[in-house]
DNA sequence: AATTCAGTTAACCAACTGGTTGACTTTCCA
DNA sequence: TGGAAAGTCAACCAGTTGGTTAACTGAATT
């Protein structure tokens, strides 16, 4: 059983539904950064990703320590959990559902007709 | 090492990042069912039911047999499999980083101050 | 004190989302 | 043959998204 308190699936799926916050995740996992080096890698404008920030912070996925003028952004991992717990869920079925319940599936539906 | 092709992490994330969405994957892993059926628990229109499913098919995560006038609906776990594996690489780091990178980080970063 | 640097905020834009209602097509059934 | 049923499509709506540029705030540098 999951049992998490579903913190906000939506806002972390949504938060990796983009591949410019992803790459994000990907280059804070090396270690904090501040914002201009986030940015540096991408060709988007910076208040660019001052929003893909924003929309990470919200989904609790990137704190922020404010450092003179600097903004230090680290990776907090922990809400991916309740995400890959949702998928491992049914990583159960894309095996064992596959060669067992999609055999038995396909002697019955023989009428089919894909659009 | 992850070495998908990366079929489109994109949709599958943004498909998972609705709460109607994750309710059809969850009815579906149940076995298939109809259009009608799948939108019985929900008290949404019909055509937002099968707006939903259009964006789930699109992200390849169900598909679809038309018999006579019912189309039955049935999980496609498979692009599940990416962004579990995605999801996977980072779950290294919240344990292993946050008792390691983060104790480190807390004592060089003395001089912080949330906003 | 003036300037530059880091970053946000504001206003704007086009495109997409999630929902609606109404009209339509196709299939089943009496 | 005439509904009713299953489902899509089209048009519309309000709100969000991802991007821009311009203006701003606050800290560092000179």
């Amino acid at each position: 059983m999951v049992n998490y308190p579903v913190p906000d699936l939506d806002g972390v799926f949504r938060a990796l539904a983009d591949p410019t916050r992803r790459a994000i995740i990907g280059a804070l996992a090396r270690g904090p950064k501040t914002v201009s080096e986030i940015s540096r890698p991408f060709d988007i404008s910076l208040p660019a990703v001052s929003k893909h920030l924003k929309v990470l912070e919200r989904a609790r996925l990137v704190t922020r320590q404010v450092r003179g003028r600097e903004h230090h952004c680290r990776l907090n991992p922990q809400p991916l959990a309740p995400a890959h717990d949702w998928l491992s869920f049914y990583s159960g079925f894309w095996q064992e559902r596959l060669d067992a319940l999609d055999a038995l599936l396909s002697e019955e539906d023989q009428d089919s007709d894909e659009a």
